[in-house]
DNA sequence: ACTTGTGTATTATTCAAATAATACAGTAAT
DNA sequence: ATTACTGTATTATTTGAATAATACACAAGT
């Protein structure tokens, strides 16, 4: 179900979760589906159940998965997922963002503008 | 001239890479400009030289840079500068900002609105 | 109660990347 | 030749993330 490379640089955990995100994502995975054991994942990729646990864990934290206990994981719905800190969770990318334009000696608006301009071409693929 | 934070969870040569990458980019460091000595900058910032040197290394071996044997590092071209590129500079920063924002499916002008707060609280301080 | 299935908290181990210590080689001025 | 600068090759050490071992808690069927 799940292509994991112990030996491709990313860490096993970070695979799972963005697969898995991206059945979601996809549609691939519907809310209320549930996911594969633990074990049977660990036994499967000859890897240690812990690691598949971390993966699960930080997707419940997004809120993409929900846990109920002694039961298997399953796909959350849609919206039920908390409020989301979205400051918080933007800030070190703002702060960064931030931070180089001002060694570029960038002005506030010139930032924003050099953000808008993103944007912009993004939205033009 | 640089900032370097050893506890950032980013390499302080990545760090080091990243920021002269920018400032020669986006013009700030011309071609035939000198770099500070390694020693120089360990010292500012209570670090090893040789982390210094990794950074300088790999811009050499980018061709961003060039060694003299016994002379400072140096920015590599000649004559005019290129013309400056801020929102190249900008990319990876801004690439990252719009991928943290799209992750918490937030839409353009709500990315942009973040950074306006941002910018706005910053201003405050 | 027992068995067999969930996930996981806690702790230990592994392993690779990042950093540092040391010694060396080139340049240039004195 | 000496001094005072450059950067770095090589080696050692540190550190932190990723993974694993172990033991535990809950659920559900028998």
């Amino acid at each position: 179900m799940f292509h994991l490379n112990p030996s491709s640089g990313v860490p096993i955990y970070r695979q799972l979760v963005d697969q898995i995100r991206r059945l979601i994502a996809a549609g691939q995975l519907r809310p209320g589906d549930s996911l594969p054991s633990v074990r049977e994942l660990a036994q499967a990729h000859a890897i240690n159940p812990m690691t598949i646990s971390k993966a699960y864990s930080l997707l419940e934290h997004e809120g993409l998965l929900l846990r109920q206990r002694g039961k298997p994981m399953r796909v959350a719905g849609r919206g039920a997922s908390p409020p989301s800190d979205v400051q918080g969770a933007l800030h070190e990318p703002l702060a960064q963002l931030v931070a180089a334009g001002r060694q570029l000696t960038l002005t506030d608006a010139e930032i924003q503008e050099a953000l808008a301009n993103f944007l912009q071409r993004e939205r033009r693929r």
